[in-house]
DNA sequence: TTAATCTGTAATGTTTAGTATTACAGTGCA
DNA sequence: TGCACTGTAATACTAAACATTACAGATTAA
């Protein structure tokens, strides 16, 4: 599981918590303990999708955007991490009938196992991933 | 997703087409591509759950010890791949709430969804991933 | 009983992916 | 004008994946 993935459900929960003022890359990178670069990075393709908004200059930041409960899990492992179940199929032998249509059966496979995790994680919104997070328990 | 889990489905899809005699590790590596050392720690993995048995010296090697259908995908991923999905999660600031909490909200939500892909998984035995080979297309 | 062919496994080296760091242009505020 | 931010590219570092080497032990066949 790539963990842009977490950085990304990390940040826009603490953006969720912040609702009425911008937070910094820096304040977030501090709370999940990684480089700020890193922080905008991600938060740079969750902004694209229309899930938070950004202000340069001073004063400025990351807000949430949306409501809490339109955003769900999967549709931001669409964003970062799409296509991280995929095999990585080292070039294999094509004289082989195995070599020549595993990657293909795999593929396929696997893809269908990435649908199905995906009904999964919609169940799971922000909003959801805060109260969790607001339980301490 | 470790690649340990598809050399592993490579491996004995390979095995499966051969029922009736053992194959060395070196003609499994030459079919997917990888050094044979590999396919030996991955197989040695499996026969400790006997999926295979094996035999060392002259005609040595691996074989099949179960029934094509005993086997599903979902088993294999138990054994090469537990936990892949897991988060890897930086130490984040205990200090914060959202540090504080959300690697045990993480973690519990994607225990689901490896639970939940797992169901899926378990539906393709290795009977069914050799008929889909064969199938060429 | 010796040589050849395997597995099993540890140790080491190499490559690649993930991550941090540095640098700096652009924006907006005071 | 100076400061505090984002945005992004370039570079450096680190850790994980993988290959390679090495060798002991098992098995067979000459």
């Amino acid at each position: 599981m790539n963990s842009d993935y977490t950085l990304a459900i990390h940040s826009l929960t603490y953006l969720a918590l912040q609702p009425d003022r911008m937070s910094t890359s820096d304040a977030i990178s501090e709370s999940a303990g990684v480089h700020p670069v890193r922080i905008r990075k991600v938060l740079s393709l969750l902004k694209k999708h229309g899930f938070i908004k950004s202000k340069e200059g001073t004063g400025g930041g990351f807000l949430f955007a949306l409501d809490l409960s339109e955003v769900n899990l999967w549709d931001i492992y669409k964003i970062t991490s799409e296509g991280a179940l995929q095999p990585k199929c080292p070039e294999s032998n094509e004289q082989c009938i195995v070599g020549a249509n595993m990657q293909r059966v795999l593929c396929s496979i696997f893809l269908g196992a990435e649908e199905h995790m995906g009904e999964y994680l919609m169940g799971y919104t922000i909003k959801e991933v805060v109260d969790l997070v607001k339980k301490r328990l």
